[in-house]
RNA sequence: GGGAGCGUGGCGGAAUUGGCAGACGCAGCGGACUUAAAAUCCGCCUCCUUCGGGAAUGUGGGUUCGAGUCCCACCGCUCCUACCA
């Protein structure tokens, strides 16, 4: 009997399949497609055990898909714009493409090794000009849409590196990298509308049935969709006086979804990046204090603010506003906790219904007045029903967010408040009719922050002409390259580079200079599963009616870290180039899988700086690709977290040993002509071998099951219960088995073949080497038919059922599968009729195939 | 603060969605083969037990003939997100 040997098998197949094309996208019509997609990998160095877990999971799926009869597009390729590579480059006095480039290679040598079924004819790399000329493109086409806007907006600004910084580079106020102190600077950026789709990417989520609730929710939560209304305050002169005639240059606007609570409003509060703040407090009193607040709150970052202890400073302006409600005069304040980019930067404070507002009026003092309460509460007889108002300051520990009872509320006293209220109805409705309010929506969702001050990146095709403006670079043109030879280790950047920044206007011809950000590497991966479809494509980024008959993406594959981000952005994308009619669908992923992070042993996240990182080519040189494969499947559920050990793997590897001995071991049974007298047969031995029929069809039926269904785990898990059964129908004496000759060779011939194939797109190597030597089948198994089974076939005669009185256990019987319930209930009662003497019956419950629950009592 | 999820043997995990808890595997223990070891094969493997049984899926209650699964409360853990008015 040949041995199994994978470190012999596996490369002699990847260089088989490679040759021969065996991978290929087939693009035959006349079969239903399958896109299987995997997220594209950063080329940061090797691949680690979280790539083998998720392209594992991938490979699975496709090979399964293309045995089960479908034309399959598995593409794979490389997110490779950012900032790693441009630091690396730095570090090497060389340039981004080259480690970029360099660790593509090593990565995809490590994927062809794992036995990863891609068409690398279809390879995407985000940083070929061939593909980001084809960003730039959509760039362009978003422009004409009105989707692209430039604009001024504080953004981290480090002066010593000389770049703006992502939120994330932003470390306790200072660079990640030179530690010099972070500024805010007003710089003109550019941004994708991504907020004219919130509200379709909002009712949307309800499509995606195939996506885990937690990614929909999260989605959700980050769109942020909130209803409630604007209300203007109006603002009075420097003098505190309110204007007898106000104009729109004498309101301030704010959101809020608690307008009932406005009779509970004492004071107001700005954010201080808030527009018009320098010019409301110049010549006040407080004016320095205002503007030292406003140069401390530049400097408090956004990691600060998430891990800070939420301490809120605040300074009064000086200023007044009125409430258009009831016409009170309250001080306007500004304060770091109000945040300038949501709803107008402008907050009415409640201290007693808000808890922000609430610690905010305790530090500072600021009155806090009863306006909504729980009917149990203390106060609540002393004020209900009382129509004037009475300032009364009280001091909770808390405020009162929940629903309660509107008191000292003017009109509203006595009405239903909170969220969604009839008493907050009631003032919004109010304010409608005295033009001082009206109901609206507020989003969370930001326009997207797409410009960025790095080389390594896809440039924005634009140009800066002193006369024309900033003018879109021609489709002609495109794509622009980004420049060669530049030296970032010397410092230099887009911007300096001449040859690169100096440029002539393409609508007057005039000296110009081109942009110089690049967008920000998440638009590479919005639309790269688009590419897959079409890839070569020179004349377009794709072609339509390709790209609809491969998408929507049916099973999508990636990490939770992605949940948001990577996934509305796609999202986005998708529906833009639907409204520019290039597609037809709504959404790119139908299906999507995210799969849990790979811990060590101890269930440890696995890092350089604790060393115990597990290389994925050990382990393959070690027990062989198709090893570690099965290891992976099997450790679990793909979306839990999986604790790597390399007991596991060598446990897998003896399992694929025994595996192989049982193929070859039915194979030689088959063959085997002498073991088949039937005159010999023993007693039962037919029996014997309907057993392992049975066994044969259940398992490839669960098997087929569970892989539809992406558990892996317990589809293995079912397999080696084939194995243990088969190894025990081995095991029998050869009059055991003999059933006839004309059945006996088949059965075995069929399970090792249905053993086989189940394990192809677990262990191609293994699966492929068995079926080319030991069954001596026709071209690749990867190309065969996935086993069929027949339901039928895997019920057994006869079934045993236990036997509970009360619940409880106490015997079993067997009975013919098909016995009728009076039968079973007879039988079940005869059973346990020690049991039950002297005993009423009051019921009998039978669950066909499973057990009798008799119900009796003293 | 908000959201999502989880809790089952020494360990990873099963349990057809309300029906025999612990499939399958790892580790461990015993045996066979072997001069011996490795490999392989077979068996045992939740806990207690007076060997009749009994208890058990984080804790306590509830619904049900029947609960790991559904409901309520509590304890513990994980992830995401966050001054969103």
């Amino acid at each position: 009997m040949k041995a199994y040997n994978p470190l012999e098998i596996e490369p002699r197949w990847q260089k088989i399949w490679a040759e021969c094309g065996q991978d290929k996208v087939r693009e035959d019509a006349s079969k239903p497609k399958k896109y299987v997609l995997e997220m594209f990998p950063y080329p940061s160095g090797d691949i680690h055990m979280g790539h083998v877990s998720n392209y594992t999971y991938g490979d699975v799926l496709a090979r399964f898909a293309r045995m089960q009869g479908f034309d399959v597009l598995h593409p794979m390729g490389w997110d490779a714009f950012g900032l790693p590579a441009e630091n690396a480059a730095i570090k090497h006095k060389s340039h981004p493409a080259k480690w970029t480039y360099a660790n593509i290679d090593t990565q995809q040598a490590s994927f062809q090794r794992m036995g990863f079924s891609y068409d690398w004819d279809r390879k995407v790399v985000a940083c070929d000009p061939e593909y980001y000329r084809w960003g730039q493109w959509i760039f362009l086409k978003m422009w004409e849409r009105g989707l692209v806007e430039r604009r001024n907006s504080p953004v981290n600004w480090c002066p010593d590196c000389g770049t703006v910084l992502a939120n994330e580079q932003v470390i306790e106020g200072c660079c990640w990298r030179c530690h010099h102190e972070v500024e805010k600077r007003d710089l003109t950026q550019w941004y994708f509308k991504i907020t004219d789709y919130a509200q379709e990417l909002l009712d949307d989520l309800d499509q995606l049935t195939g996506w885990p609730d937690r990614v929909k929710q999260q989605q959700a939560n980050w769109i942020g969709r909130s209803e409630g209304a604007n209300v203007d305050f109006i603002l009075c002169d420097k003098e505190g006086n309110a204007p007898a005639e106000p104009t729109d240059d004498d309101i301030i606007t704010v959101f809020t979804t608690r307008a009932d609570t406005l009779f509970g409003c004492t004071f107001f509060v700005l954010a201080p990046e808030y527009r018009d703040l320098p010019e409301m407090v110049a010549g006040m009193p407080n004016e320095q204090a205002v503007l030292d607040l406003i140069e401390a709150a530049k400097k408090i970052t956004a990691v600060e603010r998430a891990q800070g202890d939420h301490e809120k400073h605040g300074v009064f302006t000086g200023r007044y506003v009125v409430n258009p409600i009831n016409g009170e005069k309250v001080p306007v304040w500004v304060a770091d906790y109000v945040v300038a980019d949501y709803g107008t930067g402008a907050v009415m404070a409640v201290p007693c219904g808000d808890q922000r507002d609430f610690e905010f009026a305790k530090k500072y003092d600021l009155p806090i007045v009863p306006i909504i309460l729980e009917e149990g509460d203390p106060l609540f007889s002393q004020l209900n029903g009382v129509q004037e108002r009475i300032v009364t300051s009280v001091d909770w520990g808390e405020a009162m967010e929940a629903q309660g009872i509107l008191v000292q509320s003017g009109p509203y006293t006595g009405m239903v408040g909170g969220k969604h209220s009839p008493g907050e109805d009631a003032v919004v409705q109010a304010l409608e009719d005295m033009n001082r309010g009206h109901r609206t929506v507020e989003f969370r969702l930001r326009d997207w922050l797409i410009s960025r001050q790095r080389y390594w990146g896809n440039p924005i095709p634009a140009i800066h002409c002193p006369t024309c403006g900033v003018v879109p670079v021609p489709e002609e043109d495109l794509p622009v390259r980004l420049p060669e030879d530049i030296d970032l280790a010397a410092g230099e950047t887009l911007a300096t580079h001449e040859g690169f920044a100096k440029c002539t206007c393409p609508k007057c011809g005039g000296e110009a200079r081109r942009e110089t950000d690049t967008m920000d590497t998440f638009t590479c991966s919005s639309w790269y599963y688009l590419r897959y479809t079409d890839p070569h494509n020179d004349t377009a980024p794709f072609d339509s009616a390709r790209a609809n008959r491969w998408m929507p993406v049916d099973q999508y594959i990636g990490g939770i870290e992605h949940a948001i981000l990577h996934l509305l952005y796609s999202r986005f994308f998708t529906k833009v180039m639907r409204d520019m009619g290039l597609l037809d669908f709504d959404e790119p992923f139908t299906n999507l899988l995210c799969q849990g992070m790979v811990l060590d042993a101890n269930g440890e996240v696995m890092s350089k700086s604790k060393g115990n990182v597990v290389s994925p080519e050990e382990m393959i040189a070690g027990y062989g690709a198709d090893a570690v494969r099965a290891t992976m499947l099997f450790m679990g559920p793909p979306d839990k977290e999986k604790l790597w050990s390399e007991d596991g793997l060598a446990g897998m590897f003896k399992f694929l040993n025994r595996l192989w001995r049982i193929v070859c071991d039915l194979v030689g049974k088959a063959d085997d002509k002498t073991l088949y007298d039937a005159s010999a047969a023993a007693e039962g031995a037919h029996a014997n071998a309907m057993a392992m029929k049975r066994e044969r069809h259940r398992v490839v039926g669960k098997v087929t099951a569970d892989i539809e269904r992406n558990n892996f785990n317990t589809a293995l898990a079912a397999i080696m219960e084939l194995a243990n059964t088969t190894a025990a129908f081995l095991r029998l004496k050869p009059a055991e088995h003999r059933l006839n000759c004309e059945n006996g060779g088949p059965l075995c011939r069929d399970v090792a073949e249905s053993i086989v194939k189940m394990m192809a797109p677990i262990a191609p190597h293994w699966a492929e080497e068995l079926w080319h030597d030991v069954l001596e089948g026709e071209g690749s198994v990867h190309d065969q038919p996935w086993p069929t089974f027949d339901p039928e076939l895997a019920k057994a005669d006869e079934v045993e059922l236990a036997v509970q009185l009360n619940g409880k256990v106490k015997g079993r019987i067997t009975v013919a599968a098909d016995a009728d319930e009076d039968t079973i209930k007879q039988a079940a009662l005869d059973n346990v009729a020690a049991l039950t003497d002297g005993k009423t019956i009051r019921k009998v419950i039978v669950v066909k195939g499973r057990l009798v629950n008799i119900v009796a009592s003293a």
